[in-house]
RNA sequence: GCCCUCGUCAUCUAGCCAGGUUAGGAUACAGGCCUUUCAAGCCUGCGGCGGGGGUUCAAAUCCCCCCGAGGGCACCA
């Protein structure tokens, strides 16, 4: 039975890079009909951030990615990692280590300073019985260290990269547990794992190096090893890891922005893995038919904004109105178009063919949409320059307003024959006649189509608005 | 500095493991068609195997060197 995690630590919102190795920890867990758990490490208490617990498992339900065991906390597992740590003691795979945080920095940046890896120079690892009393003595807690061996190596086949090896000599006696008791991040991920059963661990590549530490723990501990997957990390435009500094890095934001959970959802699978046959749009389900750990990328992957976009409008466009009419409800509100407690819904129902393949984002939708819901509209004064200035145009648009009237039923189809009855008459092109009414009735020159638009609008409206446009003019 | 990993259009990628099509698709960009605006859609264009050696009849694919990029080097995770 396949067993995978997704390992956050609660130091603030879910980035779009652990919301990619969640994705892929799910997805193995449901392609291989495994199970997938979500344990939070917050053993850092400093950098625990209150609102981040809440903020990981609202994006991860808003992705849909749902977990069949936890969260577990590290937090509350401190007696587990303890007794660990004690028999790691008693059979001497680790040791106090009394240095001074001070001590370590001077001693690390001399090392630095000669050339050398700034490794911990195992100061106290072989302190007799005597030292180590004389420390206690004076009141100093250790730290635990790991007795890495002095020479071999530790090697690992990780199912995406293939054999990877490290030499000992390279990996410095890590600190398994801190002074204060709390166990480190390699010795609590590495009992978590095992007491969870976890059978493979997939994780981002920044991890490599912490793999041997931890086989290493296994090894000293008799724990069998898990496979390791290590993932290609996702890159900001400049190449350099993505972070803030490139915008938008948490999957709220991204929510917030006015994209669609299986928008998101799609890139992020597209980052680092593909499905075959030149498909770019692909359902979750797909994604967990044919996903592969052996088909992910080695190399980082850049995050490419223009293509969520695309993805976006894509789910737009196919999305169901009803569904985008309450996923643009929050949008519409927080612009103030709709206020609590009045919500049009049929009406946004309607709406919504007209601007799903227009609209990029939700967030888009208040620009699209607002004249619907506005008592007073603006003009953009180019628009008005353009279509209602002249003469022409003015008595275009009053003569419209005439036969738009007497129309019944408002449909869009017979306010079309009759716009284009008139153009006719007139001896002019429809979009003179379709311009001005445009710019009246929305304000832009831009607009969802005018004559769709018009007929939800209705009669009253359409013709109030144009009242108001001629008198602007006029 | 040391260690690890990686390198196909600007970007995401197919192809690499089991050498043999004009190296395919998508986004972006440019142009066109359609059209009441803007989009969408459709069509076309642009553009790549990091460099150099070697093996071979044949190399994106196998080997070596160089270069470049990313990651790690905490009593963070």
């Amino acid at each position: 039975m396949v067993r995978v995690r997704f390992a956050p630590s609660p130091t603030g919102h879910l980035h779009m890079g652990s919301a990619r190795t969640a994705l892929f920890n799910w997805l193995y867990a449901r392609k291989m009909g495994g199970v997938f758990i979500l344990r939070i490490e917050d053993t850092d208490l400093r950098r625990n951030v209150d609102e981040a617990f809440g903020a990981i498992l609202e994006a991860m339900r808003w992705l849909g990615l749902d977990w069949q065991e936890g969260p577990y906390y590290q937090s509350q597992r401190l007696h587990l990692y303890r007794e660990v740590v004690k028999r790691l003691l008693e059979e001497g795979w680790a040791y106090p280590c009394y240095c001074l945080p001070q001590e370590l920095e001077e001693r690390r940046r001399e090392a630095l300073k000669r050339g050398e890896k700034p490794m911990y120079d195992r100061h106290c690892r072989d302190l007799s019985p005597k030292e180590r009393e004389k420390w206690e003595k004076e009141g100093r807690k250790p730290a635990i260290r790991f007795k890495v061996p002095l020479e071999g190596k530790t090697s690992f086949r990780d199912i995406i990269r293939g054999r990877i090896e490290f030499l000992h000599q390279e990996i410095e006696d890590f600190v398994i547990m801190r002074k204060d008791g709390i166990p480190t991040y390699n010795l609590a991920c590495v009992v978590d794992d095992h007491y969870m059963e976890i059978t493979h661990i997939i994780r981002g590549e920044d991890h490599i190096s912490n793999t041997p530490k931890q086989i290493l723990i296994y090894n000293a501990l008799g724990y069998p090893i898990p496979q390791f997957a290590h993932l290609p990390m996702i890159l900001g435009p400049d190449k350099s890891r993505l972070s803030k500094r490139h915008g938008a890095t948490s999957v709220n934001a991204y929510r917030d922005m006015g994209f669609l959970p299986e928008a998101v959802l799609n890139f992020l699978a597209l980052l680092g893995w593909s499905p075959g046959g030149n498909r770019e749009i692909i359902s979750r389900e797909e994604m967990i038919e044919e996903f592969e750990l052996e088909g992910v990328k080695r190399h980082p992957a850049v995050f490419n904004m223009d293509k969520l976009i695309w993805l976006n409008s894509h789910y737009m466009k196919t999305s169901p109105p009803s569904r985008l009419a309450h996923l643009a409800l929050p949008f519409l509100k927080r612009e103030g178009l709709i206020k609590e407690g009045d919500y049009p819904i049929e009406i946004l129902e309607r709406i919504m063919p007209l601007v799903q393949e227009r609209a990029k984002t939700l967030e888009e939708m208040p620009r699209w949409t607002d004249f619907f819901f506005k008592q007073e509209i603006e003009y953009e004064q180019s628009a008005v320059e353009e279509w209602l200035r002249d003469e022409l145009h003015r008595k275009l648009l009053l003569l419209a307003k005439e036969v738009l009237a007497v129309l019944e039923p408002f449909t869009k189809e017979n306010i079309e024959v009759a716009l284009r009855g008139l153009a006719e008459r007139e001896g002019v092109k429809a979009k003179e006649v379709f311009h001005p009414l445009r710019v009246a009735v929305t304000g832009r020159t831009v607009s969802p189509p005018l004559l769709e638009s018009l007929a939800i609008l209705g009669k009253e409206k359409t013709l109030q608005r144009i009242t108001q446009a001629l008198k602007y003019v006029g």
